[in-house]
DNA sequence: TATTAGACTGACTGGTCAGTCATTATACCA
DNA sequence: TGGTATAATGACTGACCAGTCAGTCTAATA
């Protein structure tokens, strides 16, 4: 009477993730997934109930570790923009290996309402739209404190996003800026700041 | 004796870029552009190799008409920022009804190198980095007549990218985000202007 | 009008892969 | 130790679809 293990889909979990982020969703076999998982194809079925389903398990598990980390430092004593500083920095340590782990989420949002993406509005978009809070918060306690100008939060909170997701992007050295990730993070809390007294 | 027609390699491009946008690569049948463009299955095959090759077709036709439009704006005689607004502008008009169209770039810069990525490498990046320029050497000269900050130029480029897109992500109203693409672009000018004098 | 070159067609094929399920392995209990 | 419930396996199947090609159509030319 052995129970099913919790990491034992946590198991799968991370090797789908790591999978999915080298190869994309389209290009990951489940075949794939289940040999780096260390267990056979029928096994990943046994804790998933499709592809979509374990794909979107990969995007809220992601998610969710994102919000825990923010969390944890929204906690702390901090101004907005030390805090923000600091989550930008802990997602990017932990995401470092993992550069295509932004693209699972914002490419499935303007897409077409087909099966996949149905199912993506119904589960990611709440846990996304969460996150997306969590930071709008953090820029709310910086315009309250005079740290920022009275931008809209959501919108400032996609920006910070952005600015992170640019700056793995440049770790790749793809497209041959000579920026590193910090140098995003500095030009996003440009755009909010009030006080921008001259030079870089 | 009639000749290949120009028009009818545009026809289906025209046909594979709206089903693309819509629906991604991956969920794009050949069948469905061809149904599109009004014509038979084969007779793609007669104008594209394969399938990456009528997407990186897409690509590459979707960022020569961007740089267009932006080298066409480039020799107006206007500020550095009313260049970026009006290109903002265009492109935004331009791609209203192709949300999905900037997604067709970015997720697959961070991805292994597959059979469709090598591909997307050798024959995307060097177009994408020539629109990138393009914008760099605008802001470039923002930098020189002092309306922006020295920032790099490169990463601002790739920064005024992202406030596009988020400005199309905007119009789909799907975050409940209650802001215009306008203000992604003002966000994005706060970032490496000068001179910025309280808040809006 | 007959000829022909090249555009166009769409039924077909072969490979791929998600998902299944009969079988085997394992842990727990009496 | 034997019995049982559950976990795990991996060969198999059926659907799907990119790409093919033998045949048809069309228009220009002689």
């Amino acid at each position: 009477m052995r129970k099913k293990s919790i990491s034992r889909k946590e198991q799968i979990l991370q090797a789908a993730f790591a999978t999915v982020c080298r190869q994309g969703y389209y290009e990951t076999r489940i075949d794939d997934v289940a040999r780096r998982a260390g267990v056979a194809k029928g096994t990943v079925y046994l804790y998933f109930r499709d592809k979509p389903d374990l794909y979107l398990g990969i995007i809220r598990w992601l998610l969710s570790q994102a919000y825990t980390i923010l969390q944890e430092i929204a906690g702390q004593p901090l101004s907005a923009r030390a805090r923000l500083s600091r989550v930008f920095q802990t997602w990017t340590e932990k995401l470092l290996p993992y550069p295509g782990a932004t693209e699972l989420i914002f490419p499935e949002m303007n897409r077409e309402r087909c099966n996949l993406n149905r199912r993506f509005r119904e589960q990611v978009l709440p846990e996304l739209r969460r996150l997306l809070d969590g930071i709008a918060g953090i820029i709310v306690q910086g315009i309250r404190q005079g740290e920022f100008r009275p931008v809209e939060p959501r919108l400032a909170a996609l920006n910070f996003l952005n600015a992170f997701r640019t700056g793995l992007l440049l770790m790749s050295r793809e497209l041959r800026i000579g920026s590193a990730p910090e140098q995003s993070l500095d030009l996003f809390f440009h755009g909010i700041s009030l006080k921008t007294k001259g030079g870089k």
